[in-house]
DNA sequence: AAACACCTTTACGTTTACGTAAACTTTCTC
DNA sequence: GAGAAAGTTTACGTAAACGTAAAGGTGTTT
């Protein structure tokens, strides 16, 4: 019995702000498959997740597009076919290699990041120095009211 | 002498593997600002450094104004001026908050991506059996020919 | 039953990040 | 010095991912 809940869509919109307007959207891509009662839309739980999917993706730089392969790929992937298997397997080892190349750059832009970091603690350090030539004030006084 | 070499733009294009149309729409958003000579565009190592950090900021999903923004943060920080260093250091932080929801995002699409591989495995060796049954071939003959 | 919240479709508008074509100038290469 | 190669500007076109009305349908609360 997994999760038989299902949403409204002001429910999602709210749950991951995100408006309704993109919902929508996303459903018309094929994105998403609500069912209806009337005219309204209700959506499963899998909706539910694969709306969280959707937005990890696009704060991964994934466009809507991708994601929907990925989606596609997935569903229509027969247990039984061989052929369908291995090029799954060949789509996730791509997908991973991007994923490694991503890694690279977080860790790039965190090193350098780290060095701009300094250079502007030195920077602010160096402030300090002048401020206390000019105003030569107790050190201890100060240290005492940073804690 | 930090590399004082100098490239035109279909240097940069072939290198980097981006069109010169692309180059110039990133001078004309003011991402790039390469010299003259007479009209042609003469780019320095420094403009080539900077497309490298476009190209990564939107492998990232950067978008080309969130760049441009740390690139004039930076050229505008004034190594004497504290509140503009403090401003800098908020900044990086709230980066560096931005690339750790990316690296769980990796984190977690990791994961399902090897529960998704393991589950083709699965379903793969499942296949297998099936065909050894319906042909109960040599297992050794095999074992050689996979070697 | 009037008002209000929430839902719907239809459809035109907007921003970003280029593509593509035209028409022209400058720079190599033979 | 003639032609090809590479560069330029100008400008209209396009795909993606929504925003923003407009106009209206349900339902429930007072």
């Amino acid at each position: 019995m997994a999760s038989k809940k299902t949403y409204s869509i002001s429910e999602l919109s709210k749950e991951f702000d995100v408006t309704t307007r993109s919902i929508r959207f996303y459903e018309d891509q094929e994105l998403l498959r609500p069912s209806r009662r009337g005219q309204t839309r209700i959506f499963s739980s899998k909706d539910r997740v694969r709306l969280k999917l959707i937005l990890r993706g696009k704060r991964m730089g994934f466009s809507l597009a991708e994601t929907k392969e990925l989606f596609d790929l997935w569903d229509e992937t027969p247990i039984g076919n061989e052929k369908q298997l291995l090029k799954m397997l060949t789509i996730l080892n791509n997908k991973r290699a991007q994923l490694e190349q991503q890694k690279n750059d977080i860790a790039q832009a965190e090193m350098e990041m780290d060095t701009a970091e300094a250079r502007c603690r030195e920077a602010l350090a160096e402030l300090q120095k002048k401020k206390k030539q000019q105003a030569p004030a107790n050190d201890d006084e100060k240290q005492a009211a940073e804690n």
